[in-house]
DNA sequence: GCCGTTTTCGGCCCGACTGTTTTCAGTCG
């Protein structure tokens, strides 16, 4: 069983142990042994075979037994035994708003209520205002959650969180009583899915701004108000949330709500190590309950803070308490890659294909947008869902582009079109060119469209081999995941990344908001064995342009550097890089 | 469940808001 598996059946235990009532604080040891898991760059069943467990943070004795037994058996007696003994619909009931273990337990236990359809009815009949502690509003909230579950996602894509909040942001900005504002929570830490917006704004009338903030036309419902924060449901079915703070307490705020969950706890505790207390009003040289300002360290911003806690400032997307703390310690935080260092974009497609732009239309867009190149990637023969070429069409589309660059050359135009393919990797690894076709082109991105239900092994081999041709520059979206809609394929990552390593094969970080894909959480693992990144927009339009920008926001988030990513080298410079990934070894 | 120079038990991040109460439990982030 490998750490994805393990990691989500203690995620579940953790949920099965709150239903049954358990202690909250066992409940957080299974979710952060789970994360522990989960973000470990070494093989799992490595860590068991050697008894290293031990050594993880928030692994003691019995979760070193119970991941032992998960990774020599793949099953867990305990895990079994709890889930026998938890009814399934319980779980769904959690994600009603509202709604947690304690009341759900009440629900269990006076109304025999196991399933979200069974809540549903029993509140329609109103024997769940009768409980204690229940009432008329919470039956009829409890409704309320489970009609909008229906009607609208809980999560959505980063990229169409932004482009909702990005104006609502605007709007604040330019409210009188609003000091400063920002976006917070998992939009500001540049999560690929997000659940709802947080903003947070200072003021010295924060009523106003919560007046001004429920009454936009955006709002379909206001779910609570008060005076300092109010959430309100939005077209599209996205909840936003605002909290209104004092200017003083604002750096504190911002840094509370944008979290993560885990890094806030790790920031308090560190407060706690040096006698003080962490809150979102403030950082006291007390560890008692005060809001004192005499007992306050003054900082203006949130820089400021961190200093305050012994730290260099950690940049928003890397607050997810993976080893930030450790590198903020040393100053060995690195510059994150930024949208304006990427040069152009080494996957994307055009009418060749299934695009949308011709050559040409292209061309120009991309010049006058000041990009150095962009390569024209189009599907092969197989995926003869998109139009894919077969090999004379490619090379006719070669012809075409050396043709539009010797015009681009002839016109004093620094900006190049570069040929290539989105190659399909069929089974068993082989490619839909052959190594001759292929070799006639500036790029090839290597990706599965096809057979994407094979097994572990098949999938991972599949990809090793692709990695392992020469003539291949780059694998193109590494999992396959549709966010929100597909799981990832099968595979073996680490397995994969190693074969990348050994054969200076990069990998894309394909920047659709879709997919994402390769993830964040895998960068930091494929950075320390050498692997580069390229970031790509797979473009099927014009306007996928934008996804550099989302691309670099995610590949940060993964610690990439300017250095660690190919796409910010000058044309010269890259068409070097590529040229070198062909020469057998010993020749570079 | 984990953890430890305030250590082997008794802590574990912390506060706003809601809806229920009439002082607070539960949920949420």
């Amino acid at each position: 069983m490998d750490k994805e598996q393990v990691a989500e059946i203690l995620l579940e235990i953790g949920i099965l142990l709150e239903l049954k009532g358990e202690n909250p604080f066992k409940t957080r040891a299974y979710a952060g042994a789970a994360r522990t898991i989960e973000t470990l760059h070494e093989p799992l069943a490595k860590i068991v075979a050697e008894n290293r467990l031990g050594e993880l943070k928030g692994i003691g004795e019995a979760l070193q037994q119970k991941i032992t037994e998960l990774v020599t058996t793949g099953r867990l007696d305990y895990h079994e035994k709890l889930k026998a003994s938890v009814p399934a619909g319980l779980m769904a009931m959690l994600e009603v708003p509202g709604l947690g273990p304690k009341k759900i337990i009440v629900l269990r236990r006076e109304l025999g209520v196991e399933s979200v359809e069974a809540l549903e009815q029993a509140c329609r009949e109103g024997r769940v205002a009768g409980l204690e502690r229940f009432g008329e509003k919470t039956q009829s909230n409890i409704l309320d959650g489970i009609a909008r579950r229906r009607a609208y996602a809980t999560q959505h894509l980063y990229a169409d969180a932004l482009r909702v909040a990005e104006p609502m942001l605007e709007d604040l900005r330019r409210h009188p009583d609003v000091i400063r504002c920002s976006a917070a929570g998992s939009l500001r830490r540049n999560r690929e899915v997000i659940g709802d917006i947080d903003f947070l704004a200072s003021s010295k009338k924060p009523a106003e701004v919560i007046a001004h903030f429920t009454s936009q036309p955006a709002v379909i419902s206001i779910i609570a108000r008060g005076d300092t924060k109010a959430s309100v449901l939005l077209e599209g079915g996205i909840q936003s949330d605002l909290r209104v703070v004092s200017d003083t307490e604002y750096p504190f705020a911002l840094l509370y709500f944008t979290g993560s969950k885990e890094h806030n706890i790790a920031m308090r505790q560190r407060a706690i190590e040096r006698g003080l207390r962490l809150n979102e009003y403030g950082l006291f040289r007390s560890t008692e309950e005060t809001r004192d300002p005499a007992l306050m360290v003054e900082c203006r911003t949130e820089e400021e803070v961190f200093a305050g806690l012994g730290l260099h400032f950690v940049p928003p997307e890397l607050r997810e308490d993976a080893g930030e703390f450790t590198a903020a310690e040393k100053e060995e935080l690195p510059r994150l890659i930024e949208w304006g260092d990427l040069k152009g974009s080494l996957h994307n497609h055009s009418t060749w294909s299934d695009g949308r732009q011709t050559l040409e239309e292209i061309a120009s867009s991309m010049d006058e947008l000041g990009l150095a190149y962009w390569a024209v990637t189009d599907h092969s023969k197989s995926s003869f869902q998109a139009n894919g070429l077969e090999a004379a069409r490619l090379r006719q589309q070669i012809r075409e582009i050396r043709e539009i660059n010797q015009r681009l050359a002839s016109e004093g135009v620094d900006f190049r079109l570069l040929t290539g393919t989105e190659v399909d990797i069929l089974k068993d690894g082989k490619l839909d060119f052959t190594d001759e076709v292929l070799s006639e082109l500036d790029v090839v991105v290597a990706s599965i469209h096809q057979r994407l239900a094979e097994t572990e092994a098949e999938t991972t081999t599949r990809l090793i081999r692709a990695a392992q041709n020469p003539y291949v520059h780059a694998l193109g979206h590494l999992s396959g995941r549709l966010l929100l809609a597909r799981e990832p394929y099968k595979f073996d990552a680490h397995a994969v990344i190693d074969a990348c390593a050994a054969a200076g094969t990069w990998i894309e970080f394909n920047a659709a908001p879709e997919r994402c894909d390769m993830d964040w959480r895998l960068w930091p693992y494929a950075k320390s064995k050498g692997v580069k990144c390229v970031i790509n927009c797979d473009a099927h339009r014009l306007d996928h342009v934008g996804y550099l920008r989302l691309g670099a926001g995610l590949a940060s988030k993964g610690w990439l550097t300017r250095a660690d990513v190919i796409n910010t080298l000058p044309l010269p410079a890259l068409m070097r890089e590529l040229a070198r990934k062909r020469q057998p070894p010993g020749r570079s």
